[in-house]
RNA sequence: GCGCGAGUGGUGGAAUUGGUAGACACGCUAGUCUUAGGAACUAGUGCCGUAAGGCGUGAAGGUUCAAGUCCUUUCUCGCGCACCA
């Protein structure tokens, strides 16, 4: 008997497949189509690690799933080429990141085909490759003509030591994370993708979406949309009024005091005699620090008083004006009126500096906490007295509105997309600077704008991009008058190049538009996307893109991702995560190269438990699946060297176990339930192991090995394809049908019915299967052990249909 | 703090619709055989108890003939957001 062996099989078929082009599509429309696909990996130099292989585990399993079911499947990969990581390294050893780049590609592709993942490799695309980023900047310059694209003077965070700029997550703790040297605020000027035109579509496609409610939720707090009124108060003694945001204009006559963000316009001219200096002081230091910055400092309120005071137009009241750092300047108006009987921060704030509280919603249940949000009756509300507050909420704008401005005003906390980086390694923002004109869009014809050769990778402390110092570069001409003009020397934030990568897939090789309208339109939006990272950003991103390409005509769909499955991560043996400083990590290739094959890796990554759940690496759970396995080899061979095939002793069993099965695991995959698909397998095997003793017969043994091999090959596709093979199937098996079930052959003549007595198993019986009510419940009561309970006449019996009896006594 | 999940044997987990809790796998125990093979096979394995039986799905209540599953309260862990007015 050969033994299994999977370095040698496995080698053999990822061969066939390759050969074969088994897994290269095109657009059929006589054919239902599947597009799957995982979330391209960045190829770092460290190569694989488990949760790629978990995840393209999950993608791989569904396509070979769908294909054998005769779909049309795409299954394609790319690479998210651009990032930092490439550009450090080139800092570091002088390797260029294209070069540095391509080496990882390829270590990665070699690593993909050991894992014995069915790609389409022909559509291969690479988010630096000149021939894709001329698309991604052509779609920039498409968003530029919309108005989607625009300039902004924003804050950025800048190391006066490194003398460069630095992105939010690269600031720790107020300092830089390469030098430690405390960071400053730094004006430039930036580019923005204005995302925030979409918040309600995007906000309104949230709910369709077949994806997890967390992600969901999150995206829907990210976007953060609030309804409520901008109401507008009088500075006194001054011409000059203060509008201000809240949710609640029904607790506007509790509103004792106005705070600013010091970054408010107003505040510089606010300041009062003694109070001008310390409120200069406060606003100083106060943006120095980031938001970020202050939240993440303790919730101590801290604010100064400008000296200065304003008219609450509810009831002309004057109410102080102060200035604190807990009003963000960037949301809303960047001035709230604080209610302090109704809101927890302004009621901490209240407290500190003995501001005043006036008590204007009135509830049954409330205690003395301040009554955060709570809905109730208006109180010391004027002519409002008496009324709900929830009724009242819009009634009271339009009374505002009558001797003052208020408005209804709905706002978002999610901010414009900003997408400059003063980076190298991105794709560059495909705009000309001319002086007659201003930032033009390069046209069409002179794309890509291709990222030019240079030698020193090293940002020179002038806080641009190094390409600023690629001079030859930089000059041009206006494309609009022709006069010497420079280049814009920002790349574009990585985000940008992978939010439209899926469509690509579609028609990878285009070089006359981005996308072929029929082939997108046949192949999106996506059937499935696994990954298990970027819960709001890159998800938000795609999602908005989609939406203006909709209203751009170029495709025929809003939302690109019908189905998201959104997976844990697999951790380390002790359930923490796996690192390299504490030595913890498990390389796939390793796993595979220690003879358990990719099979048994994939097998076992698929068994560890939900998908959606995070898992720990067990080494020997990896061998109890190599040794399930093992056992389907095994029971294989045995019949393919039986000389006698004509024991019929177990042929009915084995058929019904065959097609409940088949049942059982179409069911479970077709969930997602992967975990469970696997074990109904482990089951299958263990049955067929038991009556293999017996000997075999020639069909029906045959046809159950046959139907093992088929509902295999989405987690172990080697092995399966071996056993096809041997077992005399035609082709490949992933191009063979999916097996059916026949619903007749499983069902049973007798079935086994539990009998409760007040609520307890007491005993079972077994009844036909289309026994009547009354000879199951007497059956039942004259069950031994039952009778022992049941000692007088039972209240009530019943009888759950196939299932269950129920005694009552 | 707010939001979203999840708590089941020694371990990972199963139970698709309120209907036999613990499938499958790991580990462990005992045994068989040792063509020393990452051995294989057989039997057992929730807890207490010799048994009959009792107890048992984070905790406490409740609904029901019947609750891991539904309701109320509460605790713990994970993830996301985090002074967004």
């Amino acid at each position: 008997m050969k033994r299994y062996n999977p370095s040698e099989i496995e080698p053999k078929w990822q061969q066939v497949w390759e050969d074969q082009k088994a897994n290269e599509v095109t657009v059929d429309a006589s054919k239902t189509k599947m597009y799957v696909s995982g979330m391209f990996p960045y190829p770092s130099g460290a190569g694989m690690h488990t949760g790629h292989a978990f995840s393209y585990s999950i993608t791989d399993a569904l396509a070979r799933f769908y294909r054998q079911h005769g779909y049309n499947v795409l299954n394609p990969m790319g690479f998210d080429t651009f990032g930092l990581p490439a550009e450090n390294y080139a800092i570091k050893t002088g390797v260029s990141p294209a070069v540095a780049t391509a080496q990882n590609i390829e270590n990665f592709k070699k690593q993909f085909s050991r894992m014995g993942v069915s790609i389409d490799w022909s559509r291969e695309i690479s988010t630096s490759d000149p021939d894709y980023y001329k698309w991604t900047q052509w779609v920039f310059t498409k968003l530029h003509e919309r108005g989607l694209a625009y300039q902004k003077e924003s804050l950025q965070w800048w190391c006066p030591v490194d003398k460069t700029v630095l992105a939010n997550e690269q600031v720790e703790a107020g300092a830089c994370w390469r030098c430690g040297t405390q960071v400053e605020k730094k004006s430039m000027k930036q580019w923005f993708f204005k995302i925030t035109d979409y918040a309600d579509a995007l906000l309104d496609g949230i709910e369709d979406l077949d994806w997890p409610q967390k992600i969901k939720t999150a995206q829907t707090n990210w976007i953060g949309k609030s309804v409520g009124a901008e109401i507008s108060f009088a500075v006194s003694e001054r011409d000059d009024s203060i509008s201000v945001f809240t949710t609640r204009p029904d607790t506007i006559f509790g509103a004792t005091f106005l705070v600013l963000a010091p970054e408010h316009p107003l505040v510089a001219e606010l300041g009062v005699g003694d109070y001008k200096e310390s409120l200069e002081e406060y606003v100083k230091d106060a943006i120095k620090r980031s938001e970020v910055d202050r939240m993440n400092e303790s919730r101590e309120k801290t604010g100064v008083f400008t000296g200065n005071y304003a008219i609450n137009p509810a009831n002309g009241e004057k109410v102080p004006i102060w200035v604190a750092d807990y009003v963000l300047g960037g949301y809303g108006t960047g001035a709230i009126m604080a209610v302090p009987a109704h809101d927890e921060r302004d009621y901490a704030f209240a407290e500190k500096f003995n501001l005043p509280i006036i008590d204007v919603i009135y509830t049954e249940e409330r205690d003395d906490d301040p009554s955060y949000g709570a809905e109730g009756v208006m109180q010391n509300s004027g002519e409002f007295d008496g009324m709900s507050s929830a009724d009242m909420r819009e009634k009271i704008v339009e009374w505002l509105a009558e001797h003052g401005e208020a408005t209804e005003k709905t706002t978002y906390k999610m901010r414009d997309w900003l997408i400059s980086r003063q980076r190298y390694w991105g794709a560059p923002i495909p705009i000309i600077h001319c002086p007659e004109h201003g930032a033009v869009s390069v046209p069409e014809d002179q794309l890509p704008v291709v990222l030019p050769e240079i030698e020193d990778f090293a940002p020179k402390g002038d806080g641009k991009s190094v390409l600023a110092h690629a001079e030859d570069w930089v000059k041009t001409t206006c494309p609009t008058c022709g006069g010497p003009a420079l280049r814009e020397t920002d790349t574009m934030d990585g985000y940008a190049c992978s939010s439209w990568y899926l469509l690509r897939y579609s028609d990878p090789h285009n070089t006359e538009k981005a996308w072929d309208s029929e082939a997108v339109n046949y192949w999106n939006p996506l059937d499935y996307y696994v990954g298990g990272d970027h819960a709001v950003a890159h998800l938000l991103y795609v999602r908005f893109w989609t939406h203006v390409f909709q209203d751009m005509g170029l495709v025929n769909f809003k939302e690109p991702i019908k189905k998201l499955i959104y997976h844990g991560y697999i951790n380390a043996e002790d359930g923490t995560k796996m690192s390299k400083s504490k030595g913890n990590v498990i390389d796939p290739l390793d796993v595979i190269d220690q003879g358990y094959g990719a099979d048994s890796l994939r097998t076992y990554l698929m068994f560890m438990g939900p998908i959606e759940l995070n898992a720990a690496w067990n080494p020997k759970g990896i061998a109890g699946v190599y040794r399930f396995l093992n056992r389907v080899w095994t029971v294989a061979q045995q019949y393919v060297d039986a000389t006698d095939r004509s024991v019929t002793k177990n042929d009915d069993a084995i058929r019904v176990a065959q097609h409940k099965t088949v049942r059982r695991v179409t069911d479970d995959i077709r969930r997602l339930s992967l975990n469970t698909a696997v074990s109904g397998l482990m089951e299958y095997t263990n049955e067929l192991y038991k009556y293999k003793v017996d000997g075999f017969s020639d069909e029906v043994w045959r046809e159950a090995l046959m139907t093992i091999a088929q509902l295999l090959a989405p987690f172990a596709p080697h092995i399966s394809e071996e056993l096809w093979q041997q077992l005399g199937g035609e082709g490949l098996v992933q191009h063979n049908a999916w097996p059916q079930w026949d619903a007749a052959l499983i069902v049973e003549e007798t079935i086994s019915i539990a009998v409760q007595v007040n609520g307890k198993l007491r005993g079972e019986i077994s009844v036909a299967r289309d026994a009547d009510a009354e000879t199951v419940k007497a059956a039942a009561l004259a069950h031994e052990n039952v009778a022992r309970f049941v000692t007088t006449e039972p209240k009530k019996v019943i009888y759950v249909q196939g299932r269950l009896v129920s005694v009552v006594v």
